[in-house]
DNA sequence: TCGACACATGAACACGTGCTCATGTATTCC
DNA sequence: GGAATACATGAGCACGTGTTCATGTGTCGA
C-alpha cells in the first residue's frame, strides 16, 4: 500500500481533525495512552500523571464524549479504556514509528526556510 | 499484533502531541491531506481549499518547522509535500479506517454519560 | 441514615491560537 | 534595472482552550 487514497468528505475530515485535536493535547495523549493497553480509573490516572482529580475528569470528559474513551463503572469507582479501534491503531503506528529507529530517509539536518538544491 | 507497546519518554510524548495538535485543526489537516499524493504549490492549495494567501502561507510555515511537510522551489513557485513518513501512515491509516466501514464493534448508540451495564 | 469516598461539573481566568491586514523578500520577464 | 508575480512574515485582534477553585452527584460502609 502506497498508492492511491481514498478522498474524505468535509465532514469526515472534520470528525479526523477533531480526534488529533484532542490527541494534540499532552496531558490528554498521556491519558489516551495510559489507557491504551487495559483500563484504569480515574484515580490511577490522575496520581501517575500528576494531575488533579478536576483536571483529569475535566479531560476524560472530552475523550468520553469524543467516543474516544469508554467510562465503565466499578463499584464506586470508573474506569476508563479505549473504545475507538481506528485511535488505538493510530496510537500503536505512531508509537511504534517513534520507538523504532525511525529512518528519515534524506538527511537536511535543520533547516526550517524554504529552499533547495537548485 | 495487539499485545504491548513500548512507552515513550516524556521528550517522545510531547512531540507526538504536538503532531497530533498540528494536525487537529481541520485547515490544517485538509492542506497537508492535498499533499499527502504528490506536491502542491502555495497557490494551488490557497484556491483549492479557499483560503487566502496569508493564512495559507501561515499554516504551511508552522507544518515546516515541525518537519511535517518540506518546501521545494519550482521556479518562482514553492511546492510542498509531506516529508514525514510517519506521519502519512498515520493518515493512511486514518482515512482508511474512515472511509472503510468501520464496524464499531459493541452498540452504545449515542450516550455520553458514564454509565455502564450492571 | 449519615458520612466518607470517588468522580463529575460549572464558573472564572490566563493564555494560546486562527485569522486578517499590511508589508517584506525572492524570482522571472521586460 | 524595474515592474510584476508568488510567497513569507510581523502586528494585532477575537476567540477558543487548559487549568483551578468550588460545588454537585453517586456509591459503599458503619
Amino acid at each position: 500500500m502506497r498508492g492511491r487514497v481514498k478522498v474524505l468528505s468535509p465532514e469526515q475530515v472534520g470528525d479526523v481533525a477533531e480526534v488529533f485535536r484532542l490527541l494534540g493535547e499532552p496531558n490528554r495523549l498521556r491519558i489516551v495512552l495510559a489507557c491504551l493497553e487495559t483500563e484504569r480509573t480515574v484515580g490511577e490516572i490522575g496520581e501517575a500523571l500528576g494531575l488533579s482529580q478536576s483536571l483529569t475528569s475535566h479531560h476524560l470528559r472530552l475523550l468520553r464524549t469524543a467516543r474516544i474513551l469508554r467510562a465503565i463503572r466499578h463499584g464506586r469507582h470508573v474506569a476508563y479504556a479505549i473504545d475507538d479501534d481506528h485511535v488505538r491503531d493510530v496510537l500503536h503506528n505512531m508509537v511504534a514509528h517513534f520507538t523504532e529507529p525511525h529512518d528519515h530517509g534524506h538527511d537536511h539536518s535543520h533547516d526550517h526556510s524554504p529552499h533547495e538544491e537548485p
